[in-house]
DNA sequence: GAACGTTTGTGCACGTTTTCACAAGACGTC
DNA sequence: GACGTCTTGTGAAAACGTGCACAAACGTTC
């Protein structure tokens, strides 16, 4: 009983955005779906779906689809999503601020907890409803609500100390937005969200299509011609 | 020729990483750099990074590693980083804003070639220093600059109908800032960043971790103990 | 209550990614 | 120029993820 069925990490990332769907669904008034309409709704195969919701056992009627209501249920519980989980924010610059701001996190449960920053100029401000403390209260925001995520919002330098300062306060998830590799010991997860990363991944198919036009112009036209899609 | 070697997707979400921290490595002046110590650098498996590299050609030299330089200058070549990409933002909200402002573009290989919004109020302002101008002015701009990337950072309810257009106006690349998934052609890529779901990820993992506190309590103290780090 | 259309749950084959393990090559030393 | 040390490049195995295909189960209709 103590392990529990372990789900698969690429499971673990698409649940969230059934999640999504299916919340989207409820609050329009459908209540049951089949894995053939969420799955293109997700953007993905139908039987992806089917084993994906599998894992979470069998919560699906043959012959009728899947109770919509029921299935935000048990998405939102093997997520750990039942409560409501404070994250705190380390740097409120832009980025910082523009997540404390950031309406749509309450939904998707999560409340800015706390957010501090290094910066006296920043100290005592408030964003998003929060008062930005000082880094050095950091273990004294973390326990006063009890937090175990935080996120990290400094320039790509003080990352790393963002990051140990986060597990010395007793944070045991962290979603990074610097572009910096973070090390944490073992038992502490690590997120992280880079940007530049992404648009460089887009710049390589860019240049894909780019280099296969070339090739290929001796042979057909030079519209586009490869596949790929959605998300 | 036409084709080339293909890469696979996973070593080309990882190359950007390799090249940030080489890219970092030549400017403190190392010249030289072994498989190990990328591999440490960028958190992976020694034995990763080499057949990662390997994609790109032989460009190590055995017993020795590899010319720090030289592989800035291949990566750079394989993802289509020889010269920077302009890139035009849909949506002049928080999220529009603090990208348009981020430095951390420019040295990365992209700058921001245009800026559009729907709302009145914010056409005209300028931010990050490009002025921001109408949705409907979207296809003008996008051809002005010969613009292929775009970013969404409009609404979930919008991004859509912001994707629509972007296609219409000739884009091929588009970033996904909504917490919506979007439908595109064939030939065009799609790459999202969903905070939630990156949030939702980390807290399936805290939430293990309580079980399995709560499940293995009989046994060992419920301090941490489940691998799981870096990234 | 049998026949039928529908949709799940999953075994299986396939493709992709990771990791291991080691031969081959480079360099330095004597 | 032979030897030892170091590190790459890459087959091959293992692990992981995906998608097909179909039996099993459900609801409906007659
Ligand atoms: N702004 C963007 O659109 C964007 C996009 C992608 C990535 N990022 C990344 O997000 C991070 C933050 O970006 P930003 O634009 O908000 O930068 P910013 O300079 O506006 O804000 C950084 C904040 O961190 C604070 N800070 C510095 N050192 C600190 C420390 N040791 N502890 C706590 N706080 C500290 C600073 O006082 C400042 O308020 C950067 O790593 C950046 O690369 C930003
Ligand atoms: N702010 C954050 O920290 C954050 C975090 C994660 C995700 N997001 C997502 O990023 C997106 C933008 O967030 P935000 O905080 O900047 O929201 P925002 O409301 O501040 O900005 C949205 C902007 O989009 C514009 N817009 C609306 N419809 C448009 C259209 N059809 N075409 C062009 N522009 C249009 C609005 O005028 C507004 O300026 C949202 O989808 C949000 O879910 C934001």
């Amino acid at each position: 009983m103590q392990t529990r069925r372990r789900i698969p990490e690429a499971t673990v990332a698409r649940l969230p955005v059934y999640l999504r769907i299916l919340s989207e669904q409820f609050d329009i008034d459908v209540t049951k779906i089949s894995s053939e309409e969420l799955a293109e709704l997700a953007g993905v195969n139908a039987a992806k779906v089917r084993k994906d919701l599998s894992y979470l056992g069998s919560y699906g009627t043959r012959g009728v689809g899947y109770e919509v209501e029921f299935l935000v249920y048990q998405i939102r519980r093997e997520l750990g999503l039942t409560h409501n989980w404070p994250v705190v924010i380390v740097g409120a610059g832009n980025m910082g601020q523009a997540l404390a701001g950031y309406n749509g996190f309450g939904d998707r449960g999560f409340t800015v907890g706390g957010i501090v920053d290094i910066d006296d100029a920043k100290v005592g401000s408030v964003v998003g409803g929060v008062r930005v403390r000082h880094l050095s209260e950091l273990t004294q925001v973390v326990e006063a609500r009890n937090i175990s995520i935080g996120v990290i919002a400094t320039p790509g330098l003080a990352a790393q100390g963002a990051a140990d300062a986060l597990v010395a306060a007793g944070v045991t998830s962290i979603l990074n937005f610097a572009p910096t590799v973070i090390n944490v010991p073992p038992g502490v997860s690590v997120g992280k969200v880079d940007l530049a990363v992404e648009l460089q991944i887009l710049a390589y198919h860019e240049q894909r299509r780019i280099n296969a036009a070339k090739g290929s112009s001796l042979v057909s036209v030079p519209g586009e011609s490869r596949r790929r899609a959605s998300a």
